[in-house]
RNA sequence: GGCUCGUUGGUCAAGAGGCUAAGACGUCGCCCUCUCACGGCGAAAUCACCGGUUCGAUUCCGAUACGAGCUGCCA
């Protein structure tokens, strides 16, 4: 069997979406789980789209989720230009578009833009009550120019007018085509149109371009979202047309968001992008974006990209739409955060923890506070916050009826304390530890009747990461016995 | 409107004629515990609907409903 050959051909539009990127992802595991290769076009044949930079994001993101190709524009083995715009210059798809004219596979169009608005004809706007008044249209194209003479495209041709080069459809019969996932799908070939081959700004339009390209570059298998599904009956014929083998189709169920509806940019999460300003790790999103519509068959849900490589079999690919569900996503993202090692773990986090606490304070421990607490890097700012700035709390806050505290016995509590860490020098968990527990014991009372109260104070929040000996290690000693002595100022009055 | 595809708990999903219909996220409860997390244990919750085929359908077939995609000189 020849080697498998799988490619990612995005379109510099914009920014990376997670449809796309679940693409790349997919074409990418299916060449490498057979130890095949996976190259990397641009299809900029849209001048009109074209967003300045796109491209560079997208090289970005294929490094930072790992997904190396084995050819690309950068790394030409031979198949080069990979960027279609620089294809298009030595007049390659013209003169394949040319060779299905002389075939009469495909033919010239000299149709004006009026002639072809004439073609629409609105369907019955099956009118219910509501104001639903989308004006439904049947636009098919009539094959007018189909019925040129040779003579007469030539002198058109002459006279320089515009034109474009459709495909020649049958008007009769059936079209078919095997897809991997969903089976064989055959259409009628009336329900075909004559799609634009070559557009009369010379370029190819996408669909051409890509089954010139995928034949030329020796793609074996084509992985795409569902949306090409309807067109693909055009590609067979392309292929067959050409005299080209097919290659094997594996298409894709949609990604929605939790309305079911396609994820759009609207919905916030919808690029690689969005994901990672909002605190997500590239490792954890490719691992679940693999799970988005793939199953490995097993138990298990977190894989690594190599992982990934030896799991993953095409096969199992899904046939309905998933929802985009953030919760999973969160939850595998903390599973990520607490695998770190504690250097790299830093590394990300350290910069959001600066961004809350300025004053000199130990900021890795407080990072470290909050390793198994948060599910994303922009949880860290809401947990930690207090570390800055004692906030203004109740002192109702003291009151916790499964610790057994009241106001009056918080306040005796503190008061108590108050003196034993000022004679505390050593501001250490161990230190700290034994001051408090020391009292405890004395005074015998539950762990919780002291500890709350203290934790409270230095804290001034119902809920922390860490307990009181953490949390008065990071503050210090000036700073600890400064906010217990607010707490007894309050509760005192 | 036409064409095409899809439908297992709230979500991701396994299962491919006979099972108490896996597992995960989320939710809830319990344990651990100075709070919150982490970790551990447990619970509730699913085969869209109707007909067929069959001794037997979640699984096969056909309608219905619902959802989605396409119907561009976009990809």
């Amino acid at each position: 069997m020849d080697k498998i050959r799988t490619r990612y051909a995005p379109s510099p539009t914009g920014k990376m979406h997670v449809g796309n990127l679940r693409t790349a992802l997919y074409e990418y595991l299916v060449a490498k789980h057979e130890g095949g290769d996976f190259l990397f076009r641009i299809e900029d044949t849209d001048q009109g789209r074209f967003v300045e930079g796109a491209t560079d994001l997208i090289y970005r993101v294929l490094k930072k989720t790992g997904l190396e190709y084995d050819e690309g524009p950068d790394k030409d083995k031979g198949n080069g230009p990979y960027v279609q715009s620089e294809r298009v210059k030595s007049g390659l798809y013209m003169k394949y578009a040319k060779m299905l004219v002389e075939k009469g596979e495909a033919y010239y169009c000299f149709c004006t833009k009026e002639r072809l608005e004439s073609l629409r004809t609105p369907v019955n706007a099956a009118s219910e009550d509501d104001d639903d008044k989308e004006v439904k249209e049947v636009r098919k194209y009539d094959k007018h120019c189909l019925h040129l003479s040779k003579e007469e495209v030539e002198a058109n041709l002459k006279a320089g007018m515009p034109f474009v080069i459709r495909q020649n459809i049958p008007t009769e019969g059936t079209t078919s085509f095997t897809d991997a996932n969903y089976g064989t799908i055959t259409v009628n070939n009336e329900d075909l149109d004559d799609m634009i081959l070559i557009k009369s700004d010379g370029f190819p339009t996408y669909n051409f371009a890509n089954v010139v390209d995928d034949h030329l570059m020796g793609i074996t298998h084509v992985v795409r979202g569902n949306e090409y599904l309807s067109s693909t009956p055009k590609y067979t014929r392309l292929y067959h047309a050409f005299g080209w083998e097919e290659p094997i189709y594996i298409h894709c169920p949609l990604i929605t968001n939790e309305e079911h509806q396609k994820l759009s940019k609207r919905s916030g999460h919808s690029s690689f992008e969005d994901l990672e300003e909002q605190g997500f790790l590239p490792e954890a999103i490719v691992n679940f974006m693999a799970l988005l519509g793939w199953s490995s068959g097993t138990d298990r849900e977190i894989f690594s990209l190599q992982e990934l490589i030896e799991a993953f079999d095409y096969h199992h690919i899904n046939k309905s739409p998933s929802v985009f569900d953030m919760n999973k996503l969160r939850w595998m993202n903390g599973e990520y955060i607490k695998a770190l090692d504690d250097k790299k773990y830093l590394e990300h986090a350290l910069p959001y923890v600066k961004q809350v606490v300025t004053k000199p304070y130990d900021l890795e421990k407080i990072a470290m506070l909050v390793k198994t607490r948060i599910e994303t890097f922009c949880d860290i700012a809401e947990k930690i916050d207090f570390f800055e700035e004692l906030p203004e709390y109740d002192t109702e806050m003291y009151v916790h009826k499964k610790m057994k505290t009241t106001k009056e016995s918080s306040l005796e509590v503190l008061k108590d304390l108050l003196p034993r860490l000022e004679a505390l020098d050593d501001y250490s968990i161990a230190g700290i530890e034994k001051t408090l527990m020391g009292y405890i014991e004395e005074k015998g009372i539950k762990n919780g009747q002291g500890l709350w109260p203290i934790r409270t104070a230095v804290s001034g929040k119902q809920m922390t990461p860490g307990g009181a000996y953490e949390i008065m290690e990071i503050l210090g000693k000036e700073e600890s016995l400064r906010r217990v002595r607010t707490a007894v100022d309050m509760l005192e009055k």
